[in-house]
DNA sequence: ATTATCTATAGATCTATAGATAATGC
DNA sequence: ATTATCTATAGATCTATAGATAATGC
C-alpha cells in the first residue's frame, strides 16, 4: 500500500479569493454569521436566515447549482438571484458580468486537480498515475453539484473561458508526461502515446457523464468504489500489466 | 480478422421521416434540384443556389452546426433560419417548435448506434464488444458536425428528450450484455460489472470530447486510427486479455 | 461617509402566431 | 386550390446600468 495523500480537498467553493471584479468591492470577510449580527448597507427585501456564506459565496452556489442542471445560456440571472436571496442586480455589485461567474467556477474547479497533479510525488510512475486518476474521479464525484459537467458547457469554447482551457490543457499534459514515464507508455511512439492520452483523459472527464446520470448525490462508500475502479480501468486502458500495480486494486466492493 | 461489417453509415441527417409535428406539412420529397426547377409556394426572400437538400433537411444541417457549436440555449431560431436561407417564421412550418428540431437530431444520433448494437451476430463476445465500439467510435468522429456533442447538452435531461434518453440506454444495455459475454465480464460480481460498464460507455462517449479539442473535420485515415484504438482501449479496459482478441489490433498507425 | 442592497428601466433580444402573398397545379 | 414562403408583431423574456435608499461607521 503506498502512500496515497488523499488530501481530501473537499471541492468548496471558491471562497472570495480577493482581485474580484470590480476593485470597488469590499472583501467580504466571511463574518461568522450568527443571525443577530447587524450589517452594513440596505436589508435584503426578503430577510432569510443568514447563511454561512458570504453573499459572494452564495452567489456562486446558486450559479454552480443552476449552470450544472440547465447550463449556462439557460440560466438567468434573475434565477441565480432568487435562489441566493437576493434581486437580480445586487449580483452586479459582486460581478462584473455573467460570464465572470462561469469563469471564476471553471478555473475554482480545475485547480485542485492541477494542485494534485503538481504536487505528486512518491512511488512508480504507475502508482503515481494511479493516485492521480484516483484523485481526480474523486474531485469529479464528491461536492453538493456535479460542478465537472461545466466542463460540458458549449459557452466553454468561447475566448472569455481561455484561461480556464489552459489550466484543463496543462492538467491533461500531466496525464501525458506520467504515461511516458511508466514502462507501458515508454513502449509506445510519440502518436500513439499522445493518442492513448487522449483516451486516458476522456475516460477521466467521462466520469462526470456517469455521475450526470445517477440522480443525487453519491454516498461516501460508492464515491470509493467508483474512484478506484476509474482509476483501476484507467491503468488497465493505458496498458499498464496488472502486475506492476499490487495492493488497493480490485478492492472486490462493488457499487450500492 | 473477423467479420467487420462496417455498414458504412456515413451518418446522413435525418430524411424527412414523415409523421412529423404538424399533420398538414407536405412532405417535401426531396426534389432532384437542378436550380432551374419552378416550384410551388412563394419565392424565398434572399434566394441562393439551391441545394441538394429539403428544406427540411436544410434546417435540420443549420441546427445541428450551431446547437453543436453554441449549444440549445444560445443558438436562435433566427440564426438558425439565416444559416437555412430562409425567414424565422418558415421554421414553424416544418417543424412544431425548437424542441422538436433538437429531439429530431437526437434521435437521429443514436439511432445508427442501435442498429449497429441490434445486428451484431458473428465472432466471439469479445469480437462483437470490440466491433460495436468500433463502430460507436466511428460514428461519433465522423460528419461534418460533432453531432455526438448534442448528448452533452444540458436540456437532454428534460422531459422533452426522454425517448432519445431511453434509446441510449438501450444502447448501454448492450454492452452491458455484451462484457456480461466475456470470460472477463463473466468473472466479476454483477455490482462490479455494472460499474464496469458504466466506465466503458464513458469512454465511448468520452470520444466525443476527444473530438471536440480537436478543431476541424478529421481525416478518414486519423478517424480510422481514433476508432480502432478507442476500441482497444475499450476492450482493456474491460479486462479482456490480450491474447483473446487477435488480428485487427496494435496496428500501429499513430494519429496524424 | 461608506456600503449593500434596492427599484426601475432601457434596449435588445427571442419564440411563436396571425395572416398576407406569390408561386404552381388543376 | 394548394403550397411555401413572407411580413409584422405580441408578449415574454433577459442583461446591465442608473440612481435611490437604508443600514452601519466615525
Amino acid at each position: 500500500m503506498f502512500p496515497l495523500t488523499r488530501r481530501d480537498v473537499s471541492h468548496p467553493l471558491p471562497e472570495a479569493h480577493s482581485g474580484g471584479a470590480r476593485p470597488e468591492v469590499c472583501d467580504d470577510r466571511p463574518v461568522s454569521a450568527s443571525s443577530t449580527v447587524r450589517r452594513v448597507g440596505r436589508p435584503r427585501a426578503v430577510e432569510r436566515p443568514r447563511s454561512e456564506l458570504s453573499p459572494r459565496e452564495e452567489i456562486l452556489t446558486a450559479a454552480a447549482e443552476l449552470f450544472t442542471t440547465h447550463g449556462y445560456a439557460a440560466t438567468s440571472t434573475r434565477a441565480m438571484a432568487e435562489r441566493a436571496g437576493i434581486r437580480q442586480a445586487s449580483i452586479y455589485h459582486y460581478f462584473g458580468g455573467k460570464e465572470d461567474i462561469l469563469a471564476e467556477l471553471l478555473e475554482s474547479t480545475v485547480r485542485p486537480s492541477l494542485e494534485t497533479a503538481r504536487a505528486l510525488t512518491g512511488g512508480t510512475p504507475e502508482q503515481r498515475l494511479w493516485e492521480l486518476c484516483y484523485c481526480d474521479a474523486r474531485l469529479l464525484c464528491s461536492g453538493p453539484h456535479n460542478l465537472g459537467a461545466l466542463y460540458l458547457l458549449p459557452e466553454v469554447h468561447t475566448e472569455r473561458f481561455a484561461a480556464f482551457r489552459r489550466m484543463r490543457d496543462e492538467l491533461k499534459d500531466t496525464y501525458g508526461r506520467l504515461l511516458a514515464e511508466t514502462s507501458a507508455g515508454a513502449a509506445l511512439t510519440p502518436a500513439e502515446r499522445a493518442l492513448r492520452t487522449d483516451l486516458l483523459f476522456a475516460l477521466i472527464e467521462g466520469v462526470i457523464l456517469i455521475r450526470r446520470d445517477a440522480p443525487g448525490e453519491m454516498a461516501a462508500d460508492v464515491l470509493e468504489t467508483l474512484a478506484a475502479a476509474t482509476a483501476d480501468a484507467a491503468l488497465r486502458l493505458a496498458g499498464v500489466p496488472d502486475g506492476d500495480l499490487p495492493g488497493l486494486r480490485e478492492t472486490g466492493r462493488g457499487p450500492a
